[in-house]
DNA sequence: TGCCAGGCCGGGT
DNA sequence: ACCCGGCATGGC
C-alpha cells in the first residue's frame, strides 16, 4: 500500500512548518479542521509574532483568540495553545532538542497528560517535529484500512498503530510519508460519505488490496 | 444548502 | 470501558 501510494502521489513534503514550535501549533490547530483554515490562523499568529512560545504567551487571550479563530474551536484551541507553550517553555525552555532528548515513549506519556493533546496530536509531534519512528493514525487511516479489510470495524487507535509499526520497519521518514500519503488518498477517494473509488490507486470498492 | 475537515474532552451509561 | 454531544470556522 505504501509503495503504491508513493508511486501514485510522490513525495508529500510533510509537515509544512518553518520551526518545531510552528509544527506543534499546527498539530493542535488542525484537530478536526481543514488545513486551509489552519494556515490562515498560522498566518495571523506569525503576523502577531506568536510562532514562538514566548511570543505566543505575550499575547492577550483576546488577541490570541482572534488569531486562532479561522481554525475553528477557537476558544478551546487558544487555551490549549497557551497551556502547551507554557509547558514547553517551563520544562524545556522552548527548545526542541531538550524536548526530544526525552525517550519518546516517556515523552508521549507526558504529551498525553496535556489538556488538548490526544494520541494523534502527540504522535504527530513525536514524528514530524521529533523525527521519532512513531506512526500517526488518523480518521483517514482507520477508514482506509477498514475498507481494505486490514483491520476490523472496532479496531482502535493503538491497534491500528501497532499493525503498521509491526509491519513497516521503524523509520521516521517512511512513517512520515505513509501518513501523509494516506491523508492525500483519503481526501480524494475515501471521504466519510461518497467514496468515489473508481480511479483510486488502491483499487475500487469493494477493495481487494491485501 | 448542508456536509465536512489531518480530534479531544467531559459527562453519562 | 464505551458512547455521545459540544466545540466553530470556512470551502465546496
Amino acid at each position: 500500500m505504501y509503495r503504491r501510494l508513493a508511486t501514485a502521489f510522490g513525495p508529500q513534503h510533510w509537515w509544512p512548518a518553518d520551526s518545531a514550535f510552528e509544527m506543534m501549533v499546527g498539530a493542535i490547530l488542525t484537530q478536526a479542521t481543514n488545513w486551509h483554515n489552519v494556515e490562515q490562523a498560522i498566518a495571523r499568529l506569525r503576523q502577531a509574532g506568536a510562532l514562538s512560545p514566548r511570543g505566543l504567551l505575550a499575547l492577550t487571550s483576546a488577541r490570541l483568540r482572534r488569531c486562532v479563530r479561522p481554525a475553528g474551536y477557537f476558544r478551546q484551541k487558544a487555551t490549549r495553545l497557551r497551556q502547551y507553550a507554557r509547558w514547553y517553555l517551563r520544562r524545556f525552555n522552548g527548545r526542541p532538542e531538550r524536548l526530544f532528548a526525552v525517550a519518546w515513549p516517556h515523552l508521549r506519556a507526558q504529551l498525553l497528560e496535556l489538556h488538548g493533546v490526544g494520541p494523534e496530536t502527540a504522535d504527530s509531534i513525536l514524528l514530524y517535529a521529533g523525527e521519532q519512528p512513531v506512526f500517526v493514525v488518523d480518521a483517514y487511516t482507520q477508514r482506509i484500512f477498514r475498507r481494505h479489510g486490514l483491520i476490523d470495524a472496532t479496531a482502535d487507535y493503538d491497534q491500528t498503530q501497532r499493525l503498521v509499526m509491526q509491519r513497516l520497519r521503524p523509520s521516521a521518514g517512511r512513517y512520515k510519508e505513509f501518513h501523509a500519503l494516506l491523508v492525500a488518498v483519503g481526501k480524494r477517494y475515501c471521504r466519510r460519505r461518497d467514496p468515489h473509488c473508481e480511479s483510486c490507486p488502491l483499487g475500487s470498492w469493494p477493495h481487494t488490496l491485501r
